[in-house]
DNA sequence: AATGAATGAGAATTCATTCAT
DNA sequence: AATGAATGAATTCTCATTCAT
C-alpha cells in the first residue's frame, strides 16, 4: 500500500492517499497515538507534503471525519428505498449502514471511537452526522405512526429517546458484528433483521398507546 | 475537592484521592492527552508519589477502570430486585444503571469512551464488565421466555444479539442523557422506562414466534 | 570544535559530529552520568536530531564503541610490519597501540573504562575487539616459539594466560601514560620499549623451558 | 540474605550490613545505576536509616571503597612472607592478591571497575591503594637488583613503568581468572605462577643490563 | 510537486534526599 | 533504633511543526 514509487501525483489524488493513510493509522493507534510521521510513511510521502496539503494534524483529522461521515451518510441514503413504507425504508437503510460499516471498519472506527473521544471540534462533526441519521429515523417513526393513524400516542421527546436508543443499538450491533471472527460474522442483512425484530416489533404496540409498566 | 491542604495522609486514602483525580482528568482530556502532571496536581500531590503508589500511567488507568467498573456493576446488582419477575428485575437494574452513570458521569465516560479506545489491556477489562451485564440480561430474557412458557421460540444466538443491542441501547441512552443540559435531562426512572418500552414491549411478540419481515 | 555555526549539514557528517561529542562526553562523565542534553549541546545540535539519527542513548553508545574499537584495531593493524619477525611485529603493533591511545585518549577511555563497566551489550563489543588483539598476540608468541624451534615447551593454555597478561599490561600502561602530565609523558616508542623489555625478554627463557619456581 | 527479620540491631552491625548490600549492588549495577532504594532493600532496612548512618550515596560509596581497599591491602600484606627473598615475597603477595580477589569478586569489581570510572573523589581512593601496592613492588624489584648487585642497570623511571605494567597485568589476570567458568578457573597459586613466569623471568636479564632491541 | 534537515515544547519516569513520628 | 509519607530536580524520549531548497 503506497509502496509503489509514484512521484509527481496530482494534488487531489495525493490528498486522498494521505487521508486513506490517516484513516488507517487513526483507527489502528487512536488520534493521539497516531503520529504524523507514521501517517506520512504509510501514505508514502514526506511529512512536509502532508502539512502542505492538509495543514495540521487537527485539520487532517477533521477532513478524515468529514470524508468518512459523508461516505457513511451517502451509503445509507443510497440504500434506502425511496417511496416504500416506513418499516421497509428503515430496513433498507439499516442494511446500508451495516454493509458500509462492515466494508469500511477503519472509517467506522474513526467515526465511532476516535472522533467522539477527542474534544468538541471533532465530536461536533460526528454529532452532526448522527443528527442527520437520527432525524431520518425520527421521520420514519413519525410516518409510520401517521400511516397507522395514531401519531398522537407518541410524544415528541419519547420519539427522540427511542431514536437515540435505536441508533445506539445499531452502532453497538455494528461493533459487535465487526468484532466477531469472519466465519461467524452475521451478514448486513442478518444484523439488520435482528435490529428490526428488536426495535420495530415493539413499535406497533407503542404506537397503539401500549406502555410497559412496573406492574409489580 | 482536595483543595484543602492535608499532608501525611495514609496510603490507602491517598490512592483513592489519586484515582479520583485520574477519573476526572481522563474523562476531561482522554487517556493520552491526560498528563500525569495534571493528575498529580488535581490530586494535590507531587508526581513521584503518584508513581510510587500507582507505578505507571498504564497501571493507574487500569486501576481506575477496575474501580469504576466494579462500582458500576455493584450499583446495578444492588438495584436489582432479586426474586421479582424478569421484566421487573430488568427495570430495576436499568434504573440502577442510569442512576449510577448519571451520578458518576466521569467514571462512565472513562469506561464507555476511553477504556474501549485505547488498546487491548483496557478494552478487555471493560469487555469483562460488559459481558457480566450482558450475561445477566441474557438470563433475564431466558427467564421471561420460560415464564411465558415459550422459550423454544428464541434461538440462543438471537438472544445474544438482542442482549447486545439492548446493552448498546442502554449505553447510548446513558450518554445521551448525560449530554443534555441539566434542566431537560430525564431522570433515571424516565430513561429506564423509555428503554423498557422500546425493548420489552417487542419481546412479547418475539417470544410468541412473531418476526418482522420485509414484505410489510 | 563544532563551535562554528554550520547549519544544514548532511546527515553522514552530522552523525560523526554527534559521535565525536558523545565520545568526549562519555569519557568525561561516564555512560550513565552523560546526559543526552549535554551530548547534543556539545555537538551543537538539538536533542531530537540526535535521537533522529542515533535512536537512543544505548545505540549511540554502541555506535561510539564500534567506531572507536574499529579505529583502534585499524591503527594497530596499520602499524604492524607484515612479514617481519615475530618480536618486530609485536613491537611495531605496540607502538601503533600506544600512539593511537595517546592521540585518542577519550576514545580509549570509553573503550577501556566505560564500555566494560556498563552491561553485556557493550562489554561484548569490547571483548570482541580485545579477543581480536589477543589472538594476534597469541599468534605472534606461537610464531616466535616456532622460529626458535621450541614450541613444544609452551602449553596452549599458558600462551593464552601470557597473552592476556601482556594485553592487560599494555592497557594498564596506556592508561598510566595518558594520566601523566604532558611533560613527563613517555612517547609511544618508549612505552612500547618498556613493555617489550618486560614481556619479551622473559619469553626467551620460557620458550627454552625455563620456569620460575618458588624455591628461589 | 537480609531476609531474616532482625530488628533493633546495633549501629556498627547495621552499617556493615548496609555496606555489604552496597558492595553487592554497586558491583551488579554500577555506581550510577545502583539506587539507594535497592541498596536499602537488599540490606533489609528502610532508606532513611541508610541516610542516617551513611549520609549520602557518595559517602556510602566512599566508605565501601575504603573498606574494600583496606581489606585487599591487608590480605596482600598478610600473605607476604616477611624476610624472604624478593622474588619469594612477590610470589606470596601475588598469591594473596589473587586469592582475595577471587573470594571477593564484588569488592574487587567495585574497586577495579566502578571506583575508577566515576570521578576524582573515588578514583583517588583507589589510586592511593594502587600506589601503596606499586610502591611495594618497586621496593621488591629494587631489593632484587641490589641482591644481584646490579641496581645501577635499572633507571628509576624504568622501574616505575615496569611496576605499573606488572600491577596492570595482575589486575588483568585477576579479571580474566574470575571471568572463567568455575571448573576451568585457575587457582590463585596457578595464576600467581603464570604472572611470575611472565614477569620475573624477564627481570633477570633486565637487571643484568640486557635490553630488547628492534634489531630488524 | 516534493523533500532532507532541524527544533521547541512537553511527556513519562526515576532518583537522591528529607520530614514527622 | 527505625520508618511511612513525600518531593525537587533531572533524564530519556517523542511529536507536531517549519525551513531551505
Amino acid at each position: 500500500m503506497g509502496d509503489v514509487k509514484s512521484k509527481r501525483v496530482p494534488r487531489a489524488v495525493r490528498e486522498q492517499q494521505m487521508m486513506d493513510a490517516a484513516v488507517l493509522t487513526f483507527a489502528r493507534r487512536g488520534y493521539r497515538a497516531a503520529s504524523m510521521d507514521e501517517i506520512a510513511e504509510v501514505a508514502g510521502v514526506s511529512k512536509p507534503l502532508v502539512y502542505l496539503y492538509l495543514n495540521s494534524k487537527e485539520e487532517l483529522f477533521s477532513a478524515v471525519i468529514r470524508r468518512e461521515a459523508a461516505a457513511l451518510v451517502a451509503a445509507v441514503r443510497a440504500a434506502v428505498e425511496a417511496g416504500a413504507p416506513a418499516d421497509r425504508q428503515l430496513w433498507s437503510g439499516l442494511q446500508g449502514f451495516f454493509a458500509h460499516t462492515a466494508e469500511h471498519p477503519d472509517g467506522w472506527a474513526v467515526l465511532h471511537q476516535q472522533a467522539r473521544t477527542h474534544g468538541e471540534p471533532f465530536a461536533l462533526e460526528v454529532a452532526a452526522m448522527r443528527a442527520e441519521i437520527t432525524e431520518f429515523v425520527i421521520g420514519l417513526i413519525g410516518a409510520a405512526a401517521r400511516e397507522a393513524g395514531c401519531d398522537e400516542n407518541l410524544a415528541e421527546r419519547e420519539v427522540s429517546g427511542l431514536s437515540h436508543a435505536l441508533v445506539g443499538a445499531a452502532e453497538s450491533l455494528a461493533e459487535w458484528a465487526n468484532a466477531r471472527p469472519a466465519d461467524t460474522r452475521p451478514s448486513a442483512k442478518e444484523t439488520a433483521a435482528t435490529l428490526m425484530n428488536f426495535a420495530w416489533t415493539g413499535l406497533g404496540p407503542l404506537m397503539s398507546g401500549a406502555r410497559w409498566a412496573p406492574g409489580g
